[in-house]
DNA sequence: GATGAATGAGGATTCATTCAT
DNA sequence: TATGAATGAATCCTCATTCAT
């Protein structure tokens, strides 16, 4: 399920790229059902067998594509996890997440769903995690708890997020400011409700 | 992609109910990767030719089950918004919600998925418009806006609490009472926040 | 690699029948090469789907043939083990082997190799070991010792005439008396040779 | 089919040594099912377009591979054929026999079989004419008679002697001094019987 | 109505071979 | 001469759907 052979010369980095994001407009064009790696590889300007020069599987494609649209993602959270103050943490992780989905929204949906399908090995953790964990660590440098409690609450807070920021994708909102302050409002509401601390 | 015919007989209804829920079980079973109409039919306990008597393809059966699923829910939570009290409005809400998501999560969360793609014709509105309008009735009946902004609030009431519920499903939480409180505090601290309505 | 579904109705036996047969024939005429799954189903009046229907893939089509060439030959080798006498245990023995590979001399030499790599599972033996049992029972139920050495020999015999019988085949020998002949001689004079018995 | 280019350089001898060695290597690891130009250079240490820069298509490769491992034996089968009694030429026929199958008797097997569908020209004749062309004239040498009935019977002997050793071999026999015992006893147990000669 | 055999377009993947660098 | 990226025909197999019985 891995990438088949790393990209030596420039010329193979292109090919993989261009699968990728060959990849990535058939998705949003046409969903999963349309989703062939005939197309992909057409659409890549590439031939069939070079597509699987370089992935030994359609799923491998989707995984690379996967890391492609969450690692940036997942390293922005993590960042923001280390914020100076809780308000900006939250500020920062929203922003990051607002931003990514508001950017491809139908494409952030659909890998979202395939997430759970594709074993991404240790190497990348689930998006999920690396957000909870993000938060977590957020709110325990800010005093607002550890254990047990703080986790389910960084869960949710993550779950509050991904909710209201997959809706507005689908409902195909753009204005990301407005977003952003309905869910940072709805996740400070949440600490505040749960007691866990006041913002 | 209606069903072909009206069960007029009783074993007809009993012979679509089986599909149906052979359907259901597959999906949870195999995923969509496994779903396919042989396989309904032979979990089904009926011939292939026989299924397509009652449904003239295979996303009649998805629909079918995406109804049979969703309609109860839908009912519950329209009946939300006609509560007494805010509150109380809430807590039915998120009440059904909950109960419906535990009760087979990974069912709800592939059909959930596949709404979008089903174009459901207007007789059953997508879920999520019928939970948000549910709210937005809601929240109007009980003094807390209407117009735009209400509109708004209310999708965004609706987005926490899939997201949330849906995130506990997925996790395997059975707790249903802790997940309802978490889930109404998240949406009334909102609603808070917002300055919407101070619950 | 089994059989998939076993043909209930007349007409089902018939494809199976039809299926193997045009395996058959198209490994008789092209080779390994050219041995398909698409011409087969073609050559057997049949489309592909029906094929995997019945069949579970490429190999079980092979197996399947190769049972069907190998059993009759099989049981004759193990009735010649029960032969009254050596010198018509042994007559029996050499007729059935010389009948089988007369009739289709290209077809068995090519399922003589392929038995090598599909592991028949223990139902079915190998003919090689069939056969070498079949002469270690004459063997011994006729004073010619029993043992590794008389297992050896019986081995021995065996690779003999298939040693011979192939090679005639493979030349397009047509007379079957004649054949029969040298090889019995070839099997009587190891026999004798090897001091296990003088016939 | 013929070898490209006649290797010049001492380099593009050990390239082409080299290609040969790892195509043996790979039929005896997977058979013919694993055995594709990729991986043969690959094992080789060679780009695949090397490879194609010594032989004109995949099955030269398998040509030469045939010549290399079948040319020693040849010669020393005719040599056999020209022994000052008919009892050594028997021997060191079977010597020569048994010493090859036993040195890579996977191998042996593949390329046997392969023999027959790859038409190596004239120059080249089958490994099976070779032998049963030297055991007549051994035969004839020795006052064993001429004509058809002697032909027949060297292309018996060597039946036989294929037919067994090919079987130990594939048993994975070790003990090369036994199993020659064995085959000669056969064979002059079948000239003996045949009334050609006694030995 | 029910059955299940049959269909064949569609899609994943392999691998011999070429050719630009 | 060597390289290895690229090619695409060939092949295996699946599955939604039809239709004769």
């Amino acid at each position: 399920m891995e990438p088949r052979k790393q990209p030596a010369q420039a010329r193979s980095a292109e090919t993989v790229a261009a699968i990728v994001e060959a990849a990535a407009r058939i998705l949003e064009d046409k969903g999963f059902r349309g989703y062939n790696t005939n197309d992909v590889a057409a659409r890549a300007g590439v031939s069939i067998g070079s597509l699987y020069q370089y992935f030994p599987n359609k799923d491998a494609i989707t995984k690379a594509l996967l890391r492609r649209e969450t690692e940036p993602l997942s390293a922005a959270l993590e960042q923001a996890g280390d914020a100076p103050s809780l308000a900006e943490g939250l500020q920062r992780f929203v922003q990051a997440a607002v931003a990514h989905q508001l950017r491809r929204p139908v494409l952030a949906r659909l890998l979202d769903f395939e997430e759970a399908r594709l074993p991404l090995q240790a190497e990348v953790g689930a998006l999920g995690d690396v957000g909870a964990k993000a938060l977590a660590r957020l709110l325990a440098r800010h005093g607002a708890g550890r254990g047990a409690a703080a986790r389910t609450a960084s869960r949710d807070l993550f779950a509050i997020a991904r909710g209201m920021i997959d809706a507005a994708g689908e409902r195909g909102e753009t204005d990301a400011r407005d977003l952003e302050a309905r869910v940072t409002a709805a996740m400070s509401g949440y600490l505040d409700r749960m007691k866990i601390i006041a913002l």
